[in-house]
DNA sequence: AGCACTGTTGGATA
DNA sequence: ATATCCAACAGTGC
């Protein structure tokens, strides 16, 4: 579930595992993800550099390099790392691999494909090209999330989903925040006051803090988080009604009608 | 067989 | 300028 809280718990294992080494080569075992470039030049780009360090904005995870240049990933629905040490195990769909000087590896697994992966030279440059809002957790506090949102027409979670208004946070996580603050998804933002927006924020944050510190595991949520029950009918783990499934912007939208609201 | 799924993009539309 | 809707990308699982 690559949002936010899973990014950085990527950003956290990236940092225990493989920072500080050095790329001794490189496989793009699938170049369609590959955006910005070829195969080729990741692969030139990538080779004999060290891996220095590696922050985090919204969804995207970015891997300083000793040369001054980044290695950008994005993990769509479906991608994830993992980390071999010693001989590398077969990961179904791994995309892109990295043996270092230790025997170690990196491997980039993304099923889906819908992940992407690029070198860029200039990292500020690269993440004002993209159209990104503040980071929803390290960018913005309640008066500038106030001020995001105001005057603004549509819905509560498709706002809170809008990567070019805050980053970070999806259709999963849209939906534990909102259900968290008694809020129901379609609500107007238009209609909702300077408090609910307040306590939107305030539970925004808590949310995505306690999701990193369960490592974004579903099965380590506390009972009343509804991110494990998204299912629907199923029973609402604070009312004990039922878990409904509408359609969002689009999306697959859980909640429970009677904490939310109608 | 058919549909749903954690994401982003681009184009058409209002 | 904002926002919505749709299709596309591609694979897996129920």
């Amino acid at each position: 579930m690559p949002e936010l809280p899973d990014v950085e718990v990527f950003r956290s294992y990236l940092q225990a595992t493989a920072l500080g080494q050095k790329v001794r080569n490189v496989e793009v075992r699938d170049a369609s993800l590959i955006k910005g470039g070829s195969g080729r030049e990741l692969a030139r780009g990538l080779a004999e550099r060290t891996l220095r360090s590696a922050s985090r904005r919204g969804k995207y995870l970015a891997v300083d390099l000793d040369n001054g240049s980044a290695l950008i990933l994005h993990f769509g629905m479906t991608g994830r790392l993992k980390y071999f040490r010693g001989s590398m195990r077969d990961t179904r769909h791994d995309r892109l691999r990295l043996v270092f000087q230790s025997g170690h590896s990196l491997v980039y697994d993304c099923p889906r494909k819908l992940g992407q992966v690029r070198l860029v030279k200039d990292l500020q440059a690269f993440w004002q090209a993209m159209d990104l809002g503040p980071d929803a957790l390290e960018g913005l506090d309640s008066d500038g999330f106030n001020g995001l949102l105001r005057g603004r027409r549509g819905m509560i979670k498709s706002a809170l989903m809008n990567q070019s208004l805050l980053c970070g946070v999806g259709n999963v996580y849209s939906d534990e925040i909102l259900f968290q603050a008694r809020l129901h998804p379609r609500r107007l933002v238009r209609e909702m006051t300077e408090h609910d927006l307040l306590h939107l924020h305030a539970t925004m944050v808590r949310v995505l803090k306690q999701a990193i510190s369960l490592q974004a595991d579903p099965d380590r949520m506390p009972e009343d988080w509804l991110t494990p029950r998204r299912e629907q009918g199923t029973p609402c783990p604070v009312c004990q009604g039922k878990v409904q499934r509408i359609e969002v912007g689009g999306r697959g939208c859980f909640l429970c009608p009677s904490c939310q609201g109608e």
